[in-house]
DNA sequence: TAGTGGTCTAGACCACGAC
DNA sequence: TCGTGGTCTAGACCACTAT
């Protein structure tokens, strides 16, 4: 035998279904924001029945990458979508309020990839990155200093596009066809640099909310690592078990 | 009319057997780690066909109230339950292994509730609350400081309890019928006072993962406040988005 | 009014676990 | 071998949206 892990050996009618519907979203057929045929038009065009696809698209809808409307139809997620905005921005207010910090890139360049940065990215030796650096304010007042890294071979040209969006995920979506479908995050306090205290405004060594961030494309290959150190005195990161 | 908001004028059948369900869950009948009748019996119990027991059933399954095994049946999870345990615990160490802090309780007194405390437990004025100390130490190195407050009423004798168990949900679901469905965390970086320092091993004003917890009943009704302060050197708090 | 997703039903068959 | 949950189907009807 290949292998010595008992792999299932039997996979489900609609979850094979869902893989398909999932390699058009990654081959671009449907973009963010498009309408989806009808659950018949799909039972036929696959030849399985309407319970089958439903059981398909409502998996596809709970992992977020549909969205679903009745007397409406079926839809793409879109990273602009307000209902999809927040899924990533865990950042709210000590008085409740969602907050959605407004961007200043301080830096774009491209580099080899440091050792950490390879393994986080899954990159072969030698490989190339991207480094955005860019502070992120709330209520005029610069909370989060920010380091993104992604591959420079998946993202050419990324310097092109200046100034970056808020939200970098829809250039990755509409620019790249990367769609970005899970986010794994590592939270930790740390002391603020000597450097990140001088751009937030703070002492160096004042306690910070430091989140790592990797985040998996439909294909699960991780599409961008972040780390964001955030001033934390106005806000919170919430977390809803 | 008595509300402005409009509410829902129909209720699926499926989420009328799923609260039946629940209250089965909430009034003891059917405790932690028991098993269900069959899908066909509740079915014929309820007067409804299988495919809306099923609806039902799996809705409660994927808010980990039941857990399901094709062959074994379908069972009430428990807090004890390896499959449960780690639901609750987002701490993991920074090599990957996770983590499960031993506890040593340090005080455990009733007094007057404070007036966050009674808003965050939904208390009326006037109202008792215990607090526990305790101090929770992984891989034989005290890291986290923390105190839980719970209503006094809803918990008479917690005091008698002594050790207070690591798991202390157990504790309320087997003695208090009280079982936890559902938490919210607010996290932040703060200094260490003082006190925390002391109990940590660490310079006052080193950076602290400050974790503030609600915890809901199956009712919805908060039944726990926890703020936990933690030297997240060799670990860190994980999200899966 | 037409078309969409959402609910509910009934029944057949399959995969898995316990005995 | 039996009973369990899991899959798949087919069809009827309901709630909602757009026009």
């Amino acid at each position: 035998m290949a292998s010595d892990t008992t792999l299932p050996s039997f996979k489900p009618l609609y979850q094979q279904v869902r893989e398909r519907l999932v390699g058009r979203l990654i081959d671009g057929t449907w973009p963010p924001g498009m309408a989806l045929p009808s659950e018949q038009q799909l039972a036929h065009e696959l030849g399985v029945s309407q319970g089958t696809v439903r059981k398909a698209l409502d998996a596809m809808s709970s992992e977020h990458l549909l969205v679903r409307a009745q007397g409406r139809g079926t839809f793409v997620a879109d990273v602009e979508d307000t209902r999809i905005l927040f899924r990533y921005l865990r950042l709210v207010g000590d008085d409740g309020r969602r907050l959605v910090p407004e961007s200043k890139v301080t830096s774009v360049r491209q580099h080899k990839a440091t050792e950490p940065a390879r393994t986080r990215l899954e990159l072969p030796r030698g490989s190339n990155v991207w480094t955005i650096e860019r502070t992120r304010q709330m209520d005029d007042r610069v909370s989060i200093v920010e380091t993104i890294l992604v591959s420079a071979k998946r993202f050419p040209g990324l310097d092109r596009f200046s100034p970056l969006p808020n939200h970098i995920y829809s250039l990755y979506g509409s620019r790249y066809g990367i769609i970005i479908g899970r986010v794994i995050e590592q939270l930790k306090a740390i002391g603020a640099s000597a450097k990140d205290a001088a751009l937030l405004g703070c002492e160096p060594g004042a306690p910070l909310l430091h989140i790592e961030r990797t985040a998996l494309g439909l294909d699960g290959v991780p599409a961008e690592w972040r780390i964001s150190r955030c001033l934390t005195d106005n806000f919170h990161y919430l977390s809803d078990l």
